[in-house]
DNA sequence: AAAGTATTCAACCGCCTTCGG
DNA sequence: GCCGAAGGCGGTTGAATACTT
């Protein structure tokens, strides 16, 4: 299909906003509202593309963005959803009152990922060159985009677990969640086969911040019934390990942990 | 003080999904 | 159901700044 560039190049001015453009565009929000971004430019007089006033608005013009420092209390959110969420920038963003996605997303590739130990650091670069694992899940549905609505079942699990568990080249790796038996509260990453050895001290300050994984050592509490999700030599899930039917409760249970983590922001 | 290197973060790019005709 | 436009997202880039030698 003949896909419009995604804003015409001709004319069009780029890189950094002058106070101008932005007084510009603030007030012509203001005054208009942003209905149409595409048209939006033209009708304010700025020669920018739709999509770079959208990105002007969102990340740095709108009233009730938050500047400045990000909190422990934020940092640690971001840890954890980003734990539970993989790279879903927006979703961890909604969690985030004031705070925009690309805002956490430098804010974590420039300070929270160095806080990993070295194989889960290892294992972001490892992620980064192993993308296209992710097309090895194939469990049929395409994978769900819409982050304000609950993820779809398999796809997005498994995506979002290659995320999470991104050493899947290296070796199997479990994460098991029980809400119920905390004796089984683990994360068991089978450290000494697979190079994924968790820093305990790393994951008792993660998981600080999160009231109910109490159980520490890397437990990933989610509230989940003993959910346990299995990635097999190149990232593909072992049949059997998480059903279909399961997936939704998981991300029932997901998203109500990431409820949980935004309420104790707004404390 | 100057040069080189590392870090930060605003902005861009391209892909994907959604929606309306 | 198909097509194109538009919005949204995550990945990436590169200029500005900070730090080190």
């Amino acid at each position: 299909m003949g896909r419009a560039p995604c804003c015409e190049k001709m004319g069009l001015k780029k890189g950094p906003w002058t106070q101008e453009e932005d007084r510009i565009l603030i007030n012509h929000i203001n005054t208009f509202g942003h209905s149409n971004w595409r048209a939006l430019p033209k009708q304010a007089g700025l020669l920018r593309c739709g999509k770079s006033c959208r990105l002007r608005w969102a990340n740095y013009l709108k009233p009730d963005i938050k500047r400045g420092n990000f909190t422990k209390e934020e940092e640690d959110a971001i840890i954890n959803l980003h734990q539970m969420l993989g790279n879903r920038w927006s979703t961890i963003a909604a969690r985030l009152p004031g705070r925009t996605d690309n805002e956490i997303k430098n804010v974590w590739h420039t300070h929270l990922k160095k806080r990993l130990p070295q194989n889960q650091q290892a294992n972001e670069t490892l992620k980064q060159s192993k993308k296209q694992s992710k097309l090895e899940f194939d469990v049929g549905a395409k994978p769900e985009q819409n982050d304000d609505e609950k993820p779809q079942c398999s796809s997005d699990i498994s995506s979002h677990n290659n995320n999470n568990n991104s050493n899947n080249s290296i070796s199997s790796s479990v994460v098991t969640t029980n809400n119920h038996d905390s004796s089984n509260n683990n994360y068991d990453v089978d450290s000494a086969e697979n190079n994924f050895a968790m820093d305990e001290d790393f994951w008792s300050e993660v998981l600080s911040s999160d009231k109910s994984s109490s159980e520490g050592n890397g437990a990933m509490d989610i509230g989940a019934d003993n959910y346990e999700l299995q990635v097999g030599d190149e990232g593909v899930f072992s049949s059997g390990s998480l059903s279909l039917c399961e997936d939704m409760d998981f991300w029932h249970d997901v998203y109500a942990r990431a409820e949980e983590i935004t309420e104790l922001l707004e404390l």
